[in-house]
DNA sequence: CTTGACTCAGAACACATGTTCGTGTATAAT
DNA sequence: ATTATACACGAACATGTGTTCTGAGTCAAG
């Protein structure tokens, strides 16, 4: 496991490959794909530069076994963890429209990793992606990613995304039960919360998370 | 969701040969493998079977790549990946200070872990939980965790941690160098952007990812 | 200079593997 | 009976893919 001398540029070049590869594909790449997308036109010298790898603890290869090989767990910055889900971005959200989930759809290329421990329950979890600066007060900003499990009740600190009847509109607010109407505070704590009728706000899900990747 | 009729009881040890082999090999099967598996003598059988469960949604395939199949994220069981990368939140990070990274600390409670297809590289990242409401004009609010790299430049659209040194301040802001000046952009919209001085500009680092958890 | 590691290129080889085609057998609908 | 559909079998085919061999360039040590 321990490496003194650091990888050579091009066994860099492969681990990162391989990384990004997987994460894609779900499935490793062949000695070919590697040898084009690290520019090694010779498929030996891929496997020579595999066997390098192998040596070293970054991976392990099962011979003879096209696309036989797998990242080891001691990697350096990879760690064995709790486990990866995979999270359907189902379609993009915008203010003026409810949100839509189209059940059979499932892009397989639109789709998010988390790590277990960032999201421990995921059951009706969806993510969603923001088109607009429709929801700058829920400190949402375009193309950020929504990530909410599907529910119609919430309780008081809750975020939610509210579909208001009267107003024909998506809004991700806190959500606060009053007495007599129901209090949607924006995140931006500048800002002033509205008040609605209960019978007006329809709660589409609770919003759990909020991801913003950036160039 | 959509499965109207049951699974054939070949299609069903299909897949759970699949989520085994899976599991033990991290690359899936081929299909004589599957076959041997599930008692199939002709990869044709095992090749049709394959296709009815893809067009039901179980899997996906890619063409003409040997062991090109992954599993649907239908089923929300652990799914071996491309690796999870473990990143040490820093520390917290307010506007009245620079940004310290206390190198030597690496508490390994306070870490988050990602997955590699989130965050390509991984060279001098670090993650500082935000405190206080001040950079609610970089749509960032109290308690979200910024994943940042280390650098002192930037390039012109970047979002950056920049040090004002007349301020005292620490601020986020997209980055834009005019002729005589800097332009700190305001994520949010509907704000103006300030002017700087150059000289008067410490950039501490570029934001890769802004992450909202949301209790 | 010579030697021997380490790294690389190219080509040929062997076989692992996805694909396709023709055929056969049920079951149900027409 | 006829047609349609779903499922299965075996074999041949085309190619994807790991493996191996020959040769060569670089660089530091003897």
């Amino acid at each position: 496991m321990a490496s003194r001398k650091p990888l050579s540029l091009r066994q860099e070049g492969i681990m990162d490959f391989i990384r990004k590869y997987l994460g894609e594909n779900r499935f490793p790449p062949s000695i070919r794909e590697i040898g084009k997308a690290v520019g090694i036109s010779s498929t030996s010298v891929v496997n020579y530069n595999l066997r390098r790898l192998e040596e070293r603890g970054y991976l392990s290869r099962e011979k003879e076994v096209s696309r036989g090989l797998r990242l080891s767990a001691n990697a350096p910055d990879l760690v064995p963890s709790g486990g990866v889900l995979r999270i359907p971005i189902a379609g993009p959200i915008a203010a003026g429209e409810p949100i839509d989930i189209g059940e059979g759809v499932f892009d397989e290329e639109d789709a998010i990793e988390l790590t277990h421990d960032l999201l421990p329950q995921h059951d009706n979890v969806y993510a969603l992606q923001v088109r607009g600066d429709s929801m700058i007060d829920a400190m949402v900003s375009d193309g950020d990613i929504v990530i909410m499990r599907q529910q119609h009740e919430a309780r008081n600190g809750d975020m939610v995304a509210a579909w208001l009847t009267d107003r024909d509109e998506t809004t991700l607010k806190y959500f606060f039960k009053e007495p007599d109407r129901i209090r949607l505070q924006p995140a931006n704590p500048t800002m002033d919360p509205i008040y609605v009728d209960p019978a007006a706000v329809q709660i589409q899900g609770k919003v759990l998370m909020v991801l913003r990747r950036l160039s």
